[in-house]
DNA sequence: GTCTATAACGCGATAGAC
DNA sequence: GTCTATCGCGTTATAGAC
C-alpha cells in the first residue's frame, strides 16, 4: 500500500508483479466476506470492485472473469479447512483420527465464519468449479473411520459411507447453528457427536 | 380440472378464480421443477413462463413478483413435508416418534427429489421468505426426543438440542448423497441413523 | 384474461485513452 | 496498471392494446 523509495524503480517488471499479487489477496478477501454476507447471487463484479475500492474493470485486470474471482476465493477457504483438519489428524494416533476430525471442522469452521458461508455456498451452487461431487467429501472420512477400526481390532459390520455422510451433515448443522447462535457451545456439541460416532464406530 | 355444466355459469364472476388457481398451481409446480434444476439465481421470470407456455406478463399477473412465485412454490413444498412427516410420527407410539421422524423425511424427500433441492434452496439463500430460523427445525424433533424419553423412563442428561440438530443434519446429507448417487440404499442409511440415534437417546 | 411493447436497471465484459 | 466509456444482454416490472 504505501510507497517507500526502494518502490519506486521503474525498471523491474518483476515488482509490479508483487503489488499485483497484494491485489489478488484483497480481491479474494473482499469476495470471502461479500459471499459470506449476501450470498453468491449477491456478489457481482462492481460490489467486489466498489469492496477495494477500484473499479469493475480494474478487477478484470487482475482475473480474466469474475467466476476466477470467486473460484480462487472458493479454493482459497478449502485449502484452509482440508489443511488444518489434515494436520489435526496427523498429530494423533488412528484411534483418534475421526475424533480430531470432527473437532478440526467444527473448530476451524467456528474460527472462520466467513469461510464457513463460502464453503457451503460453494457446495450448494458450485461456485467455484463444476458440480460439487459429494464423495470427494465422504470417502477421505470413511477412510478416517475404517483405520480406526482397524487400530482397534474391529471387525464387525458397518457402513461407513452412510456413517461418513452422517457425520459430514452433523458437523455442518452444528457449524450453522453456531452461525446463527453465537452462544452455541461448539465445544459441548462435539463432544456430543464423537461421542456417538465412537459407540457405533467401536461397538 | 374437468369441467362440468355446473362450472359453465358465465354469469358470476368467480369461476373465473378456479381457472386462476390452476394456473397458479401450473406455475408453482413448473418453478419448483425449474429451481430443483438450475437452482434458485437460475430460476427467472422468463423461464418460468417459457415453462407454463405463457409469456413473463401472464405470469405477473396470476403474482405480485417474481419472488410471490418463489414464495408459493416454497411453501408448497415445505407444507407437503411438514403434514407427511407429522402424520407419520402421530401414528406410532412416543418412543418411536424420532425414528418415525427420520424415516418419513428420508422417504418423502427420497419420493420427491424435485422438492428436495428447492427446500435446501430455500434454507441457503431465504428463497421465499426473510432469512431463515434453524430452530424452527430443531425444537419440534427437540421436543419429540424428549417424549420418547420421557416414555421410556430415561432421566440421564443429554443435548437434546445438539442430538436435534445431528440428526437434522445427517437427513439432509443422507438425503443429498441419494440426490447425487440413484443407488444409494436410502432405507439402510435411515436403519443406521436410527440405531445411533436410539443408541444415544436411551443411554 | 392474455398479449405486445417497452421502460429502467444491473450485470459481465471489452476497447481504448492515459 | 488503472481508468472512462460503452456495448450487449438478461433481468423484473409496467402500460396499454386487444
Amino acid at each position: 500500500m504505501a510507497k517507500s523509495p526502494r518502490d519506486q524503480d521503474t525498471s523491474r517488471p518483476r515488482q509490479l508483479t508483487l503489488t499485483e499479487q497484494a491485489r489478488r489477496t484483497q480481491l479474494v478477501e473482499v469476495t470471502i466476506g461479500l459471499v459470506a454476507e449476501r450470498g453468491y447471487a449477491g456478489t457481482s463484479l462492481s460490489r467486489i470492485a466498489e469492496g477495494a475500492g477500484i473499479t469493475k474493470a480494474a478487477v478484470l485486470y487482475h482475473f480474466p472473469s469474475k467466476d476466477a474471482v470467486v473460484s480462487a476465493a472458493h479454493e482459497h477457504v478449502l485449502t484452509a479447512l482440508t489443511g488444518h483438519v489434515a494436520e489435526a489428524v496427523e498429530a494423533v494416533p488412528p484411534e483418534g483420527g475421526p475424533a480430531a476430525y470432527v473437532r478440526a471442522m467444527i473448530g476451524h469452521l467456528r474460527e472462520h465464519p466467513r469461510h464457513t458461508r463460502m464453503i457451503v455456498e460453494a457446495m450448494t451452487q458450485g461456485g467455484g468449479d463444476g458440480d460439487y461431487d459429494p464423495s470427494l467429501r465422504w470417502r477421505p472420512l470413511a477412510s478416517l473411520l475404517a483405520a480406526a477400526r482397524q487400530a482397534r481390532g474391529v471387525t464387525s459390520e458397518l457402513d461407513l459411507r452412510t456413517l461418513a455422510i452422517t457425520i459430514g451433515g452433523a458437523v455442518d448443522a452444528i457449524v450453522a447453528e453456531r452461525l446463527a447462535d453465537d452462544g452455541y457451545d461448539t465445544g459441548a456439541a462435539a463432544d456430543l457427536l464423537v461421542a456417538m460416532v465412537d459407540r457405533t464406530l467401536f461397538a
